[in-house]
DNA sequence: CTATGCAGTTCCATTATGCGGAACGTCGTT
DNA sequence: AACGACGTTCCGCATAATGGAACTGCATAG
C-alpha cells in the first residue's frame, strides 16, 4: 500500500547519494544495498516501523534525525504516512510528551526524553563497570578517553574522560558517531561476526570526512580484517583532521552489545607512535571491562 | 553516584514524617487526595496510559520509576495489563531498543533514549536561550546555578553550572526533584495561574525532607503566596540540609512551558544574607531569559 | 522421582484501536 | 476576492492490540 509515496521518496534519495558519491564508491555489486530504510534516513534503527509502537518511534526518530527544524509538511514528505495518520501520530507523541511543538510549529524532542535518558545512563551496566577502568586509562594516558558503544551502524558514546576540561561538558555523550570513521567504531565493528559486520557495511552510506576516510567498502573490510587480526584499531585522523586514536573493542555478554574504548588525541601534540605504545594498555583495559562485565553478568541473583 | 543515598532517603522518609507529626498535617479535607497514582509511584505523568502508545510510556514510566531492578512479575503486580499484554508491550518497547533486558531478566531502560534526550536536550530553546544568562550569574556570585522546568508535580533540572567541578558530570542534568521543596520548584509553581497550581498541589504526596520543608498543601500554598507578591523564591534548606538557594521564575511563550532558575549553595559558606543579596541579580536574569525566550519565539519566520 | 507452584512465553478468537481518504479551516499571497 | 499551501478534523473500515487460556521450564517440596 505505501507504493506512490515510496516512489516519490525514493527520487530525491537517489539524487542524494549521487551527489554524496566518491567515485571509488558503490562497486557494481554493492546495488543491492542502494534502497535504505525510507523513514529512519540516518539513523536507520533495525526493525523500525513494526506495529504501532514502531511507527511513533519512527516518526520520533524522524524529528531526531534532522538537522534542522521539521515542520509538519517536512515530515509528511520524508514518511510514507498519510496527512491523517502523521499528524494523529504527532499529537500523540506530544501527548506523551516525548515530542514538542514551538510556536513557529516545528517539531522538537520533548525533555520528557531526558528522565528516561538519565536513567538509562546510570543504570547502564557497561557504563557502571567500565567507569573504573577508563578513568584508570585516562590517568595512565593523561588524554581523553572514550567509551561507546555499535548501534546498527552508527557508535553511541556512553561516556568520557577529558583531558582538561574541554569547552561544553558532556558534549558527547549520546551523540551518535559513524562507526566506520572511528577507532572504537571500527574496534566494534571488527568484534562482529564476518557476516553481521558485511552486512551492516552493506547499509552504509559513506562520507568522505578527511582524506583518511574509508569511502569504500572494500578497503573498511580490510581495515576490518587488520584490526580483527592484531585486536587494535586506529583512528588515523579518518573523523576529524588533526585528531587520531587508539581503540579496543569491548562485548557484552551475550554478544548483542558491542562497543569499545578508546584514547584519543590530536595529533599534533601526541605522535603516531606515543598512541601506538598505548597499544597494550588500552587492549588489556577493554578485556578487563569484558571480563568484569561477564562476570557481573553470570550470577544470576544479584 | 548519588543512587545509594537516595535510596537510604527512601527508606527513612515515612517514618521521619510519622515522628515529627506536625498538627498542621493532614487535616480532614486532605483525604480526598491520599489515593494517587498507583501506577506511576514517583512520575505520575498527566494523561498517561491514553491509546496504545501511552500504555507503551506508561511501562517505559514503571521501569524508569522503579529504585531496584525489576523482572517480569513485579512490573506485572505494578501494573493493572494482564500477563500477555504486558509480555507483548515489554517486547515491543525491546524491540524498538526503548528497553533491555539483563540477563538476571531484569529490565532497563535503552540507551536508544540517550541518543534522543541528546537531541531533545541541545534543541531545548529555554535552554540555548538561558545557556549565557546562567553562566554569567554564575560569574556574578561564583556559586552553582541551575536551570530546571517544572514537569507536572516535579522539577527536571536541563542545565547546571557548578561552581568547582563536582564529582561527576552531569550528575543532575536530566534529574527530577520534588517542586514543593525546592527553590526553582516553588518559584515555578507561584507562577502558574492558582488554579493550576492549587490543583497540582492537590496530587502531591510530600515527605518531609528535612526539617524545614513544606508538607502541608496549606503552609505550601501560602508559601506561594509569598513568592508570588515578592518575585523570589528561597529554599531555606527544605530538600537537602546545609544546603539553601535564590530562584526566580522563567516562563515561556505559550505559558505551558514554566521554569526557574536558582543559585544554590552550602549554608555553611553562604549565609542567608548573601543569598537575599542575590535576589535582584537573580530575578533580572530570570526576566531576561524569559525576555529572550520571547523574542526568540515571536518571530515566527526564522 | 514425581508432584506442585511459580515465572515466563506463546497462541488465537474477539473487538477495540489506529488507519487514511476526503472534507474542512485558516492562514499568507497575487 | 480568489487562490493555494499548510494544517486540522472526521468517520467508516480493517488492521493490530487485547487478554484469557494453554504451554514450557525451572525450581522446591512431598
Amino acid at each position: 500500500m505505501p507504493s506512490k509515496a515510496e516512489r516519490d521518496d525514493a527520487r530525491n534519495r537517489e539524487d542524494v547519494a549521487a551527489m554524496i558519491n566518491d567515485p571509488n564508491l558503490a562497486p557494481a555489486d554493492s546495488v543491492a544495498f542502494q534502497d535504505n530504510q525510507s523513514t529512519t534516513p540516518t539513523t536507520g534503527h533495525g526493525a523500525s516501523g513494526t506495529g504501532t509502537l514502531g511507527k511513533a518511534i519512527s516518526v520520533l526518530d524522524l524529528v531526531a534525525s534532522a538537522d534542522e527544524p521539521l515542520r509538519f509538511k517536512d515530515l509528511l514528505s520524508r514518511t510514507t504516512q498519510p496527512r491523517g495518520t502523521l499528524h494523529r501520530q504527532l499529537t500523540n507523541l506530544i501527548d506523551e510528551g516525548l515530542l514538542e511543538v514551538a510556536p513557529d510549529q516545528s517539531y522538537r524532542l520533548g525533555i520528557r526524553l531526558l528522565r528516561f535518558a538519565v536513567q538509562a545512563w546510570d543504570g547502564n551496566d557497561l557504563r557502571n563497570v567500565a567507569a573504573p577502568h577508563i578513568e584508570n586509562l585516562h590517568k595512565a594516558t593523561g588524554e581523553t578517553v572514550h567509551l561507546g558503544i555499535l548501534q546498527d551502524l552508527e557508535v553511541v558514546y556512553l561516556d568520557k574522560v577529558d583531558a582538561r576540561q574541554s569547552v561544553r561538558m558532556h558534549s558527547q555523550i549520546g551523540k551518535a558517531s559513524p562507526s566506520y570513521c572511528t577507532g572504537v567504531g571500527k574496534a566494534a565493528l571488527a568484534a562482529l561476526t564476518p557476516e553481521d559486520a558485511c552486512e551492516r557495511i552493506g547499509r552504509m552510506k559513506f562520507h568522505r570526512h578527511t582524506d583518511n576516510t574509508f569511502v569504500t567498502r572494500e578497503t573498511l573490510a580490510d581495515e576490518l580484517e587488520d584490526i580483527r587480526s592484531c585486536g587494535i584499531s586506529f583512528d588515523r585522523e579518518e573523523h576529524e583532521p588533526g585528531i587520531h586514536c587508539v581503540a579496543a573493542a569491548v562485548s557484552a555478554h551475550d554478544g548483542n552489545t558491542v562497543g569499545g574504548i578508546s584514547v584519543t588525541a590530536p595529533s599534533y601534540r601526541v605522535p603516531m607512535e606515543t598512541l601506538a605504545g598505548w597499544s597494550d594498555l588500552v587492549s588489556q583495559t577493554a578485556h578487563a571491562i569484558t571480563k568484569d562485565l561477564s562476570l557481573r553478568m553470570g550470577p544470576r541473583r544479584s
